[in-house]
DNA sequence: AAAACCGCCTGTCGGC
DNA sequence: TGCCGACAGGCGGTTT
């Protein structure tokens, strides 16, 4: 599923094709996709436009278009992939499509219907609850350990819910989130509180490292996800435990465990990852 | 305040 | 072979 590694990836490989280009036509074929706003409103504020610029916040990219943004979520099965000609035929499940004068196109595709499009006024993302109580960017100069301990202090909450938070960092998911609590030896079912400094600093040097790898290979590929080019990652052949239940463990050998964690599928070592340290 | 649960969707998979 | 429920997991909303 996208995660942060995903969607930086589709922002860096829209990025040389997108920008500059006039929106000919604005097709919205899942009307539920487009948040706040009518149709109308959507296709009439973007068509003629073009985008300006192509940021990145946790899971959501952000278009600038003059004085308004647009902003996407893929949330599970979303896709932005551009095409370089509208005769390509269309997947079954396109949301929508942006067309540029030049006859390319940029197409949101998407079998389970969760993304988003948001059209807000530049910086306003009052509407938009999810980016607007967004946590700290991992791969920022702000993401520091002594800023993991502190989130991290004084909660009882696991810290696999923790690291799966939106509001306290942005842009892991479950599987980025598994393979971080690996790399650091942490059992994803500790209490944040539990952790010691030393282990903040070892799973805040575990998640920079994994989320930099992760975007290196242009993410990770299960099913759906896909870079802007409609091309599969390659991260999945560089995970260490992820979707490896029952498999031996790439550091100690013992067999994989796998349970539920804070309502998600979580993978860990039950030698590497102690419940009680 | 925080955790647990549900709904949103569709495709896939395992069991019978 | 086909049917059926479980499951996949991001996020918003509601309940506990």
């Amino acid at each position: 599923m996208p995660e942060l590694p995903e969607v930086e990836t589709v922002r860096r490989s829209l990025l040389p094709v997108v920008l500059g280009r006039p929106i000919s036509k604005v097709e919205v074929l899942t009307e539920r996709i487009v948040q706040n706003r009518s149709i109308a409103e959507f296709q009439g504020l973007l068509t003629g436009a073009s985008f300006e610029d192509l940021h990145r916040r946790g899971k959501y990219l952000i278009f600038s278009v003059g004085e308004w943004e647009l902003v996407a979520h893929l949330r599970m099965t979303g896709r932005l992939i551009y095409y370089s000609s509208s005769t390509i035929p269309r997947a079954k499940h396109t949301s929508a499509v942006f067309s540029f004068h030049s006859g390319d196109e940029l197409r949101f595709e998407d079998v389970r219907k969760f993304g988003t499009l948001d059209l807000v006024p530049k910086g306003d993302y009052a509407s938009i609850k999810g980016l607007h109580s967004l946590g700290v960017e991992p791969i920022s100069p702000e993401f520091t350990a002594e800023l993991l301990w502190e989130l991290c202090r004084g909660r009882q909450a696991k810290i696999k819910a923790l690291l799966l938070d939106q509001t306290k960092i942005a842009g892991l998911g479950n599987i980025y989130a598994d393979e971080s609590l690996f790399a650091a030896g942490i059992h994803p079912e500790r209490s944040s509180a539990s952790l010691t400094e030393a282990e903040c600093h070892r799973l805040h040097r575990a998640i920079r490292e994994v989320l930099e790898e992760a975007i290196a290979h242009q993410g990770t590929t299960f099913r759906d996800y896909r870079t802007g080019f409609g091309q599969e990652g390659a991260f999945q052949n560089r995970l260490q435990i992820y979707g490896k239940k029952g498999e031996a463990c790439p550091r100690c050998g013992v067999n994989l465990a796998h349970k539920k964690v804070a309502g998600r599928t979580s993978h860990f070592c039950p030698a590497c990852q102690r419940e009680q340290p």
